[in-house]
DNA sequence: GCGTATTGCTACAATAACTGTAGCAAAGGA
DNA sequence: TCCTTTGCTACAGTTATTGTAGCAATACGC
C-alpha cells in the first residue's frame, strides 16, 4: 500500500471544500480514536496501541503518518506521539462528543 | 455482509465507555459526511448519494441503517432521510469543525 | 562490552470493508 | 398505461484493515 499525503489523497480535497477533506480524514478507522487518546499526555507508539484496544500497528502507523502530515500529530524528540497546537484545537472541537455520548448510551 | 445493530457491534461498546462506541461509529466511512450533508433539510437517498460525491449505495445504505439504529437519522413518512432531534444535537457538536477546516486548509 | 528491553516502524498473508454497476419492487404522477 | 422516482439489494472486483511476526536503532543495567 502506497503511503500518501493527507491533503493530496483525501476524498473531497479537490472540491475546494476543506471540511470534506477533514471529514474524510477523520472518517478513516482509528483517526478519531487516536486523536482522542492523545488528548492528554503524549504516548509512545506501543502505549497508543494499548490505548487503542490493540489495533493493528499497520493501520496505526499509517494513520499517524497521515495525521502528522495533516499537522495534527507530532513525534517528540524524546520519542512518543503528541498533539500539535493545531491538533489540540481540533481535539477541543469534538470534545463535547464525550458528554453527548454519555447521554446517548449512558 | 451481515447487517448489524449499531450499539451491539461497535468496537469499544463493551468497554462501558460510550465515547468509544461513538468514535467508532463516526469513524466509519461516510458516517460523518452523511450527518454533515443532512444538517440542513432532509434528502432522498439519491440526493444524499449525489451530495456524497456518488458514494456507493451499498455503503450509504449500510451507514444509514446504522445511523438509524443509533437514533441519529430517520426516514420520513413522505420519504427522504433527515436528522432526528438527537442527530441534530450530534451534528451541532461537531459543527465547529467547519470553521476549523477553513483555517486548516483555507 | 554484553545481554536485555524499549523505541518507531515494516512485511506479509488473511480477512473484512468498500466500490461500481446494474437492477429490483413499490409508489406516484401524467 | 407508461414513465419516473422512491428506498433498497446483488454481486464481483478492488481497497482497507487485521493479526502475527520481526526488523534496526537506542538505551538501559551490569
Amino acid at each position: 500500500m502506497a503511503k500518501q499525503a493527507a491533503s493530496g489523497s483525501v476524498r473531497g480535497s479537490r472540491t475546494g471544500r476543506p471540511i470534506m477533506a477533514l471529514l474524510d480524514l477523520l472518517g478513516r478507522r482509528w483517526s478519531l480514536r487516536i486523536l482522542w487518546e492523545l488528548r492528554g499526555e503524549p504516548l509512545t507508539s506501543r502505549a497508543l496501541r494499548t490505548a487503542c484496544d490493540e489495533a493493528s500497528p499497520t493501520v496505526l502507523q499509517l494513520r499517524l503518518t497521515e495525521l502528522r502530515e495533516a499537522g495534527f500529530v507530532e513525534l517528540g524528540e524524546g520519542g512518543g506521539y503528541g498533539l500539535t497546537l493545531l491538533g489540540r484545537e481540533l481535539c477541543e472541537t469534538f470534545m463535547p462528543l464525550h458528554r453527548f455520548a454519555e447521554r446517548w448510551q449512558g
